[in-house]
DNA sequence: GTCTATATCTCGATAGAC
DNA sequence: GTCTATCGAGATATAGAC
């Protein structure tokens, strides 16, 4: 991805977030890029392109930091505890990025996703999930249940975090708490 | 509330889940209703202004039915389980405006609604847990964090038992057994 | 690849008759 | 209160020079 290709999305980011998909229209996004109106349709050839391109975007990113910081050599409880945790801290390191994730899921463009990439993912997580039910140390329910059940408390854990009153220096021992509360949820 | 008035905000609601905010034009919005544009622009100065009607209605028509189903003679753990139960129920009976709910929710126009009004959405809610934990039922946690744990699983949930492929027979079932799992991490 | 200039279209909102 | 007719603004997307 080129240099310009970046601003697009950081400005497209940015405006999205802060007045919707609805009132950003493409030239504002160019001149906060500094770009032109031109360029934006060279890279994207339509708008909801860039919509798209953007979603997927972030979403790499966010996969891409969870595999680096979850390694395999943990045993289950601590894989899935990294990767509650981490999922928050991204989220709260990245408030745009993450509101614009579910903007997006709660919009028409989500429908432009197919299926099989959506599945993909929650593959990972699935996966660990059903390691866990065969284990015998997660109770034996649907996984997607359970998975249903994790990332719940992952969204609304956020909301609660990123509240303006909520004190910073508080956040890592009430996620700390949290997980505690969903492992005893969820543990055979 | 006259009939064109419903008229268009049944329409505007359909067209809004489906095609978004910005997808859905008040002259398509007039025309399933059955009103001509210059109608609706009377009973709505703005378009922006029938977004948050809209918005207002469902929300108090939610409230309306939760209060009815949670009456005050029950037990906590009961009127607790009740409203946990009910809202899934409204939602799963409701699906176009509780996804109404959640889209409002994710884009710029809930910064128009006050927050006395956002607060007072949950004040309900928060009473009830209140009462849960000075009676030493609940864990003394601060109730903001049960009311999230709470909400963020029945919006979970939702999502989970409203997929196509869910089986509706079975639906009550895994509400119950969900709504253990969470009064089990609750309760003291 | 990047720009300027602009075509084409549609939208939100208004005016005014009935 | 409801309609028809329409305006002006601003949107996406394209054309073509550099």
């Amino acid at each position: 991805m080129v240099e310009k290709e970046k601003q697009i999305l950081t400005a497209a980011l940015q405006l999205f977030v802060a007045y919707g998909f609805h009132g950003t229209p493409t030239s504002k996004i160019a001149a906060q890029a500094g770009v032109s109106n031109g360029t934006l349709f060279h890279y994207y050839k339509t708008k909801e392109e860039l919509v798209i391109a953007l979603y997927n975007d972030i979403k790499g990113e966010l996969s891409a930091y969870l595999s680096a910081q979850v390694g395999g050599q943990d045993s289950l409880e601590t894989r899935l505890k990294k990767s509650f945790i981490h999922s928050l801290y991204w989220a709260l390191d990245n408030q745009e990025k993450f509101y614009y994730i579910q903007q997006f899921h709660f919009s028409p463009h989500l429908a432009k996703i197919s299926p099989e990439v959506i599945a993909g993912q929650s593959r990972v997580h699935l996966q660990l999930l059903q390691e866990g039910i065969e284990a015998e140390l997660l109770k034996p329910l649907p996984v997607e249940l359970l998975f249903t059940l994790v990332s719940s408390q992952v969204y609304g854990l956020y909301q609660y975090l990123s509240a303006p009153a909520f004190p910073i220096d508080q956040r890592q021992a009430v996620i700390e708490e949290a997980f505690a509360l969903l492992w005893g949820m969820i543990k055979k």
